[in-house]
RNA sequence: CGGAGCGUAGCUCAGCCUGGCUAGAGCACUUGGUUUGGGACCAAGACGUCGCAGGUUCAAAUCCUGUCGCUCCGACCA
């Protein structure tokens, strides 16, 4: 039976996709190497394989759903008035010298050499090339606005690549890049994107909240991200349930209390501390200092310069803050050797009381909550001491204030006042007002109204297809498998045959209802194996098709199949009702 | 790059600590048979440079050294 079946597979109509005929690898345990539930699955259900460490193959069936997803975001792209070009990954180095990316991005890149021992990138973004592009071809405000976009294979030298598809060296991203000649224009097609966003991910099946973000080493004016909530995120956001303030963590701030001063004439006093180097350990008697009245001193070496930054005792370091105070990203933390050289002594002892600090001149950054506050205490930069009675005014020349601490969960919400709420969440999406920092340093200079020569105004935003299509399974799956929406599974129907004889009425039945389906351009599959029932229930689900079509003799016995959609429960309908309820079924999801 | 763990059949893993003949199990695969509405059963079979290199030893999957790869935690990002 089964070599026949083989035999029989070669002249049968090939315009029928029958399991037996394509390949779809499922599992039925799990591959060591994934952790995140999306991942396992991507892996269970076939649909991807890993080549190495971050590097995968599209199986038959996950390159399907990925392309659904990439022709979603076409249409809405499409709709939003970008227009669709496509750039080489492989790129010239001096573009991003002159950018001046090619250090300060220099950890993502992967260069490779040509045989003329030349040196390239590859491009992890196209920000470069499409100014290049523009510069040479776009020379008027009359041929403004114009959106680029891309969908396309990036290359970044993860630190880490992990999770599947979620951070990997190569993935597909979508990417595009607005030109506008003023910055009214730009904020207009700013919020084109966003809106296109917002109905790309909603068609995608993906429940994602827009959030305020930090713009990092992109060097734009603001940006929001589009998040989509689940715990194997790599990102925090903060939100308010009360006016719908939504802040990626590394951007957020709230309306914290300022810390109470105690006034007082008293002088800074040195006194013992052996061994108590954490904020807690002085918190504990005999010195009994509660975190909210000591002052946390950070050393950060920023271009090869001391730099203080002091938060109070109970507050964490926000580095992207750090670094929008700095103006530079290009900063790490004081190695411990480097700390005590320059401080005299070791972290947990440390201070900045001026009195105490051996180096002139340091630039000191104090959080804004430390302002003003009196009776402070902090380490005396001997180790073993701390300093009390600190007045930060008096004591301590702080060079700048600025909001530099990271927002805790129900702290209230700085527009509202209601407690905040933070949640772990994926990026799947981040749009970017860029500004004139790409257009002044390529040189994409068009001539305004009035004549005068002015750098386009940019926007530039992506979305991480492959990661997208990974989230939609982190989001939606239960303890059988993927529940892919109709949107973008591989397949919408899978046809359950029970018994696959060729010429069985149940087989032809299949058949039949597969043509019809097809000819309404409703993606189906058969599952024509000669396996048992149960194994092939358990696959379509494990894969995670939408709407199962089973039809055994039984059922057929009464004129009936069996409608299964993937996320709710079976239904007995007649033969002749199966394909128009299956439309119904598809015209609800899609809202078409 | 720092910290932790793991490399044995296509997949999941045992064996390693305490060295010993021909390296095991389950799943998957091949053949035959019995089955057939929720991941069947019987029988036979195929599949391994035990990650790689070096060392110790009469003898190494097992001990030692080095190296490569993978996974997880931290800093970077779609």
């Amino acid at each position: 039976m089964q070599s026949t079946s083989a035999a029989r597979n070669r002249t049968l109509c090939p315009c029928i996709m029958r399991w037996t005929q394509t390949i779809i690898p499922t599992l039925k345990e799990t591959p060591a190497e994934a952790e995140i539930v999306s991942h396992k699955l991507l892996l269970r259900a076939g649909l991807i394989r890993k080549l190495t460490g971050g590097l995968y193959i599209f199986m038959p069936l996950g390159l399907r759903a990925l392309r659904k997803v990439e022709q979603i975001v076409r249409e809405e792209m499409n709709r939003a008035g970008a227009l669709e070009l496509l750039m080489p990954a492989l790129q010239p180095p001096e573009i991003w010298e002159k950018s001046g990316r090619y250090e300060t991005a220099r950890d993502v890149l992967f260069k490779v050499r040509d045989r003329a021992k030349k040196e390239w990138v590859l491009g992890p973004t196209h920000e470069e090339v499409i100014t290049t592009l523009v510069a040479g071809e776009i020379n008027s405000y009359r041929q403004m606005p114009k959106n680029f976009y891309q969908i396309q294979t990036k290359f970044r030298d993860e630190i880490r690549p992990r999770f599947g598809l979620m951070r990997a060296k190569e993935f597909i991203m979508k990417d595009a890049y607005s030109f506008d000649s003023s910055d009214a224009g730009a904020q207009e097609s700013y919020h084109k994107m966003y809106n296109a966003y917002a109905r790309i991910f909603q068609r995608c099946g993906l429940k994602t909240i827009a959030v305020e973000a930090d713009t990092g080493v992109m060097g734009g004016k603001f940006s929001h991200e589009f998040m989509v909530p689940a715990e194997t995120g790599e990102n925090d956001v903060a939100y308010c349930d009360g006016c719908g303030y939504a802040a990626n963590v590394e951007k957020a701030s709230s309306n914290v209390t300022k810390t109470a001063s105690e006034p007082s004439a008293a002088l800074p006093e040195k006194f013992p501390t052996p061994g108590a180097v954490t904020i807690d350990a002085l918190t504990k008697a005999p010195h009994s200092v509660p975190a909210e009245r000591q002052i946390k001193t950070l050393v950060y070496v920023a271009d090869s310069k001391i730099v203080l930054v002091l938060l109070r005792g109970d507050d964490q370091l926000n580095e992207a803050k750090l670094a929008g105070t700095l103006g530079s990203t290009m900063f790490r933390p004081g190695e411990p050797e480097e700390i005590f050289t320059a401080m005299g002594a070791h972290p947990g002892s440390l201070g900045a009381v001026a009195a105490t600090l051996k180096g002139d001149g340091w630039a000191i950054y104090a959080d804004e909550r430390l302002k003003d506050t009196t009776g402070m205490t902090t380490g005396a930069n001997e180790d073993g001491f701390h300093l009390r009675n600190i007045e930060i005014g008096r004591d301590i020349k702080v060079s700048k204030w600025a909001d530099l601490r990271l927002v805790q969960a129900g702290e209230p919400c700085a527009k509202c006042g209601q407690p905040l709420k933070v949640q772990r969440a994926i990026e799947v999406g981040h749009v970017f007002k860029l500004g004139t920092k790409y257009s002044e340093a390529l040189h994409a200079m068009f001539l305004d109204e009035t004549g005068r020569q002015q750098p386009a105004v940019m926007g530039c935003y992506g979305i991480g297809v492959t990661r997208t299509l990974q989230a939609v399974i982190e989001q939606s799956n239960d303890a059988n498998g993927i529940v892919w929406p109709i949107s973008v599974a591989p397949y919408t129907v899978c046809i359950t045959p029970l018994n696959v004889a060729p010429e069985s009425p149940v087989m032809q039945l299949a058949e039949k209802i597969y043509a019809e389906l097809t000819s309404l351009g409703i993606d189906t599959i058969l599952d024509d194996r000669n396996e048992r029932p149960g194994f092939k229930f358990k696959d379509s689900e494990l894969v995670g098709f939408p709407i199962r079509i089973g039809i055994g003799e039984k059922s057929l016995a009464k004129g009936e199949v069996e409608l299964k959609p993937r996320a709710g429960a079976l239904t007995a309908v007649k033969v002749e009702d199966a394909v128009s309820a299956v439309q119904a079924l598809v015209r609800a999801a899609l809202g078409a």
